[in-house]
DNA sequence: AAAAACTAACTGACCAGTCATTTATTTAAT
DNA sequence: ATTAAATAAATGACTGGTCAGTTAGTTTTT
């Protein structure tokens, strides 16, 4: 077993010099910790060991524990939006046809534990970083919610679909997928026969989408809404 | 004002001893800073403050800190359900009906900050607190969401409502309100036009339940529901 | 005077961030 | 090619501050 010196063979080196690959090894393991654990209860030291590297190395790239978890946000930020948000924008027609068209692309995303990672860290860090909430509603909120509105105000211009709030129509359609993602593993909530949450999130946007759909049809005009 | 002794009024004393209503006082205080900072950055030091004693006297009441946030649970846990599932549980007839009987008792109690602040509390800190999840899911979830389901299934086989996963229809149904109340200020979303949480959920209820009832009218059996 | 409620000072553990030192790699000279 | 100096990467021991929980002693009530 000691292959440290001498012996012929080659002295394996105590550590490996790799600048460029070390901030993202250092995210990675922070995400999971801080999953695992929330950024308060996580070490810097945990990070650093479970990125390979010591403690001292990780403030060679980051300056802070908290820039750690800045930029843990940032660097997932970026990529989610972009190219979707202009395509809802430039829709025309029945918001219906492009909901279903999006359907297999956020279910995909969803299913990803690792993307889906970083907004439940948002949403239970914001308190204590405002900064965090702040970025993600700059980068990905307050894009996605108004180019969904702007698709639903339309949608009811044109007449595809019955006259509603269209604000409140977009949380209407993302609130039951969003509670699922942040409370399905909270609280443990398994539908029947459902093993790993990518089932239960099928079911979900099937039945969901059925009835969010069918609600939106234009009215027959036969009896006013509430008594 | 120097009222300490003599001057032969009364000296004012430095504590009174009211064992009583001090578990009560700390929880109250807790919950607040809770909110405010989360567990972890709040000290118990900070809490003993806010509720009028000392850190010892927290002590004679909770054997810990972690005993705090769970007593804090516990004693929000319990009435909430109860009378309610029981009615949701005898209903027999259109599912609609007993929704919006109940939409002014589910708004009042959302808009109650002191309500609202222990669920979003169990979301933040049930990673490190396991067992505050636990109960909410044994307490509250674990008996409103199959109390509903049943709900719905009832109405499905009594032809009231279009034939839908009764479990995922709930998700459908409580999804965009428990997501308003959790995002709200994490997120800060503000319709336009909104001042304080209170109107924006009160539309955001008659929109979702416009939709969500309109799409369970059974359907008029004209298509499939996907291509 | 006795008991109960409460306080304030204390302790031991933990941890973010620093820094003097060690190890790996590159450069340049032989 | 070989080796030595220079530089860059990484280590790990250390520090100062914080905080949960304890306890000896004080104040209030009976």
């Amino acid at each position: 077993m000691s292959d440290r010196e001498e012996a012929g063979g080659e002295a394996s080196p105590k550590f490996r010099r790799r600048k460029e690959a070390r901030p993202d090894e250092l995210l990675d393991a922070a995400l999971d910790l801080f999953t695992e654990q929330g950024f308060d209860r996580t070490t810097v030291e945990q990070i650093a060991r479970r990125a390979g590297v010591s403690k001292g190395a990780l403030y060679l790239y980051f300056p802070s524990k908290d820039a750690v978890i800045e930029a843990l946000v940032d660097r997932a930020v970026g990529p989610v939006v972009g190219e979707v948000v202009i395509q809802i924008e430039r829709f025309e027609g029945d918001p219906r046809v492009l909901l279903k068209r999006f359907v297999p692309l956020f279910a995909a995303r969803l299913s990803d534990p690792r993307i889906v990672a970083v907004p439940k860290l948002v949403v239970r860090e914001a308190v204590s970083h405002p900064r965090l909430a702040e970025m993600y509603r700059e980068r990905v909120i307050g894009r996605v919610l108004p180019a969904l509105a702007t698709l639903f105000r339309q949608g009811v211009a044109g007449g595809h679909i019955r006259p509603v709030d269209p604000e409140m129509a977009v949380r209407s359609l993302l609130g039951p997928v969003l509670m699922h993602v942040i409370l399905a593993d909270v609280f443990g909530i398994r539908a029947e026969g459902v093993t790993p949450g990518d089932i239960g999130l099928a079911r979900l946007f099937d039945t969901h989408l059925t009835i969010f759909c069918a609600g939106l049809d234009p009215a027959p005009v036969q009896e006013a809404p509430h008594g």
